[in-house]
DNA sequence: CGTAAAATTGATCTGTCTCAACGTGGGTGG
DNA sequence: CCACCCACGTTGAGACAGATCAATTTTACG
């Protein structure tokens, strides 16, 4: 299975069981709709009707708001694999945020194509879950922005990536590419670049992490998980089976 | 229509219209399952089952992350009328956080109940978009923590919160209960309580607002907004005809 | 009334921001 | 193929919003 819709069958299959028929419709719902590629450009802006929903095939793209005076939050990324949230087209007046990306190929579900998905009971339920995972990823960053230093915000953040790219099969032995800037990193994290890097510096000094060249190294991850507080349990909605057996010990 | 159900009801309506039929289904749900009664305490705890759906008829509910030294973020309330998000009921294993409140009156919907809810098109259109708002707010609460000065952010926050209370009635001219202590409110606005009492003074001292008594006297909305950057845009989610109007203009 | 929780106030400290300069690498046009 | 350039990263110094610590007053309530 190495389609196009590779990596979004794989993701979904973390949050249900998925039949070959399942896998069939994704693979053609994925063909049917036109593949797009973009770089650096704005994927659907604030505004428009919401009659598409996005899949992100390859790449990352993210959520963010600006505010009038230039100030921007950057609300959440789409990994390779990711999709958006059904729901979103049951508000069809406005896209409530803006997308924006690096180069990546994306398919735009038409409302039909959509429909015919949810239709399938197993992808309607990993869609379900999938959505509701990203929301307890948004969560995680509040708790992030809100609570947590400079360093463990970081520190938790590349853990979650790192989790995120390894359940579709793009991190090799602790270490992914990141196609992010110091200055988006900030953003995401609400820290100005200049403390993002020195954050970074501090990071690699302890030797836990390393980020050169858009390459992240983890060096020591357990230790990371540790410093950055990074519990992994809100990333998978199903996988509990680790928190079963602490139950019974 | 003044059952118990009312603010609930009120609230779904403003998602999507409700016939008399899914109305009485309403009352009916809310009866049929127990009411309880709560304060000061945890609702459902991290780790619980998840099994039944609350709703909230009175009073005020918040759902909290603890860090294991003590830090706390509040993640969202639930105001009279709210309810959760039927998705949690697919997470069969784990409440991912915990619930605590002042005084209450709650419903726990079974899951047999929410299903019958759910079999009438207008009632679940009303909770999806309903469960998409609450996201929306999050995704907020992550801008207002994120970029916002204490000043902005407890701004915003009122103002917020006058929103949904005005939704249902729970609003007279300006003013409304909130039963927050200065404390909660820094959990929230990832502020400290004293810097919260701070705040509030200077918001007092610039005639926009006042919090004494747990009560709320706004005294002028247009110049707390505007100085909060408030739009109340991602409260509504198919009231958009403001935009509309922009649009056209 | 008494007592504990909540609000208020003052003094001090600090993590992170801002501003400003400088280094660096990879792409582009001449 | 070189020279320039521009975005990005790095480093230093100083400033500030908000935290922390520590009283003291006020309020809610049994």
């Amino acid at each position: 299975m190495n389609s196009a819709a590779s990596r979004w069958i794989r993701r979904l299959a973390r949050f249900a069981a998925l039949t070959l028929e399942d896998q069939r419709v994704l693979e053609e719902a994925a063909s049917t709709a036109g593949i797009r590629y973009a770089s650096h450009e704005n994927v659907a802006k604030a505004g428009e009707s919401a009659n598409r929903l996005l899949v992100v095939l390859e790449g990352l793209l993210y959520r963010y708001r600006l505010l009038p005076d230039g100030r921007r939050q950057i609300l959440g990324y789409l990994l390779a694999g990711d999709m958006c949230d059904p729901r979103e087209l049951l508000v069809p007046q406005v896209v409530e945020t803006m997308y924006a990306l690096g180069p990546a190929e994306i398919v735009m579900l038409s409302v039909h194509s959509v429909q015919r998905l949810e239709r399938q009971p197993n992808i309607a339920l990993a869609m379900a879950r999938h959505a509701f995972m990203q929301q307890a990823i948004t969560r995680e960053w509040l708790i992030n922005v809100g609570q947590r230093s400079a360093f463990e915000r970081l520190g938790h953040l590349i853990c979650e990536i790192h989790e995120r790219l390894a359940a579709v099969g793009l991190t090799h032995d602790h270490a992914f590419d990141l196609p992010l800037t110091q200055a988006e990193l900030g953003d995401t994290l609400a820290l100005s670049a200049v403390h993002v890097n020195r954050t970074l510096m501090e990071l690699r000094r302890l030797k836990l992490v390393s980020f050169q060249n858009r390459q992240v190294l983890i060096h020591d991850y357990a230790a990371l998980q540790a410093a950055a507080g990074f519990n992994p349990g809100y990333l998978s909605t199903h996988e509990v089976r680790q928190v079963s057996l602490e139950n019974m010990a």
